[in-house]
DNA sequence: GTGAAAGCGCTAACAC
DNA sequence: GTGTTAGCGCTTTCAC
């Protein structure tokens, strides 16, 4: 392995000259620079990441951990975090917790809070204060954590909004009996569902239906575990029991997916019979069959946002400074397709 | 931030048996690891991963660089390696290579070779040399990386035996006329094409024609970009110009769920005016409308034998061993759904 | 503008 | 069994 030692040597300076040099430290004469460069390049010298994190605390290399590395949304978010992180310099590494709470530990307090400049996290298992604990006291984002009293910065989807924007949608379009699957009425009972993401998108729908002067009744309401396969069968469920409906408002994509195949099992015609829309835009909506309206969550929002957040903090924890948490929110587009197009 | 040293003086003991203490050694008492344990469980230490990797050379993490994490198959195989890696107890950590030459070499110069005690890596833009020089001399695997004279150990996708069997699968359920989406006939011209995964499941096709019987035509085998959006626009093209077909295959699942879209959007019926297979065996085809059979890549056993091979190498390492370059193949199944089952 | 030297947190010989 | 010690490769004062 060639040391940055070598290079110095075969640059006729001393390591500390090489180092500054490297990294462009104005310092250091043009001439000098360029022959450590040169000599760097001849070498194939690759500085050692861990030397450097050892040494300065800083690696140039952000975490992003999330739940399911082999699901569309999380892995769309992913790369979009990747790109954004790339626009900065900053090299990200993904990280796959598979939802589960050791493993969650086992990663931030690894890789990530040991190299990682600052981590993005999507938690599912972990509390504030063991994030706290396990983070080193460096930079850390949430995403989706919407706490009444936030410790981290965080950066939500617009569910509430985007809820409602799906509901007024299928009114808009002429639908009158409205199912919305994800949640059960009454889930906001439960106070802790209040912050989390199916609560909100509930929110959200009841928000429109105030608004557009209807009464939701509860059996429009029908909770199901967010897998396609389970969407499916949920489907096939409500049209063997003889609900009628004509509008679906689906609380993912991943839902929705699952559910429009399962209707389509039943011989229910789409958008004839009942318009469908989802919510996350993951790609795969734009080439069903029909292709899926939903209210897309711009990616490369919530990625600029969440990164701009982390650099936020690396300057203001460089300046010494520091400011209270902040929770930012994505934007969103209500992407109108087949599914919701009624001619 | 709680170091070893904090550890060792709250167990009173020093540096060095904290050390063996915490990674489990025989040679301490062990009453006194159980003391050296209770002291960083109370303090919260966790060990610095840039320290011990820059020390001991191995981190426990294994990199895994792809092209892109927002399409289905990569970022299935990801979280298919992410969890054979966990289940060695090693940590997993992507990166996207977002398919371009620079982001190749920077993520092998930098986390990658620095931090990883190897890498899992699919190719796209750099040479065999410039793995070599940039992965420091830890143990790469590559995928699909089928050169005749292999310089890394590789875990192939079952693409001629694949195509093979997709081929022989269509002929069998009666197909006659059948368009095989994805490359040119006379694709193989090109020596490097021999090597890369279109090439090979272009063999497989030739290789079922001539074990059938049939002598296929040139005009049977369309070129396209493997890209949902550009399937489509193919499926059009090719209905659209009137050529007859019964039956085809799209070497990946990407460019069957365009095309699948393409030939819907023309009132073509699938399976009734024409069948249709896959490659990869992605989630999505199993909640298409209809289904999409596939030739269904057996991630897991890629995953497994992808570690495996990086294992082998740590241990050859670590007993001062080499041996050749292997190549192994992944298994698949034949998964028949709706689009090919004909009633 | 450049070099000498200290040390980040850890591991692994080696000594006792 | 446990402690002492010497670095891994790099960055960063502090001299000059």
């Amino acid at each position: 392995m060639v040391t940055m030692s070598d290079v110095a040597k075969a640059a006729g300076v001393s390591r500390a000259t090489a180092s500054y040099a490297l990294r462009g430290d104005e310092r250091i004469a043009p001439a000098t620079a360029e022959r450590v460069r040169q000599a760097a390049l001849d070498l194939h010298y690759t500085t050692n990441l861990s030397a450097r994190s050892l040494r300065s605390g800083r690696s140039g290399v952000i975490g992003v951990a999330i739940f399911e590395l082999d699901h569309p949304y999380p892995s769309e978010m992913s790369a979009a975090v990747s790109r954004q992180a790339a626009r900065h310099g900053l090299e990200a590494i993904v990280q796959e917790t598979s939802n589960s709470k050791d493993n969650e530990i086992a990663i931030l307090q690894k890789v990530t809070s040991q190299l990682c400049d600052g981590t993005i996290f999507s938690p599912g298992n972990v509390s504030d204060e063991e994030i706290r604990a396990l983070s080193g006291g460096k930079p850390v984002v949430l995403l989706d954590d919407i706490s009444p009293d936030p410790v981290f910065d965080s950066v939500a989807t617009p569910c509430e909004q985007g809820a409602e924007a799906a509901i007024e949608h299928l009114v808009n379009i002429g639908c009158r009996k409205i199912l919305v699957i994800g949640a059960h009425y009454d889930a906001l009972a439960d106070d802790r569902e209040v912050t989390k993401v199916s609560g909100r998108r509930l929110i959200g729908c009841f928000n429109a239906f105030e608004k557009l002067g209807i009464t939701p009744d509860p059996s429009q309401f029908i909770h199901t575990n967010w897998r396609t396969e389970d969407a499916r069968r949920t489907a096939h469920a409500i049209v063997d029991s003889g609900i009628e409906f004509d509008g679906v408002f689906c609380m993912t994509d991943t839902i929705s997916l699952g559910f429009v195949r399962g209707l389509a099992d039943r011989g229910v015609r789409i958008p004839e019979d009942a318009a469908v829309i989802g919510f996350d835009g993951i790609n795969e909506c734009d080439y069903y069959i029909p292709t899926l309206s939903t209210i897309a969550t711009d990616l490369n929002d919530l990625a600029c946002k969440a990164v701009g957040l982390l650099l936020e903090r690396f300057d203001n924890d460089a300046a010494g400074l520091t400011r209270p948490p902040r929770t930012l929110t994505a934007d969103f587009t209500l992407v109108q397709r087949e599914s919701t197009t009624r001619r």
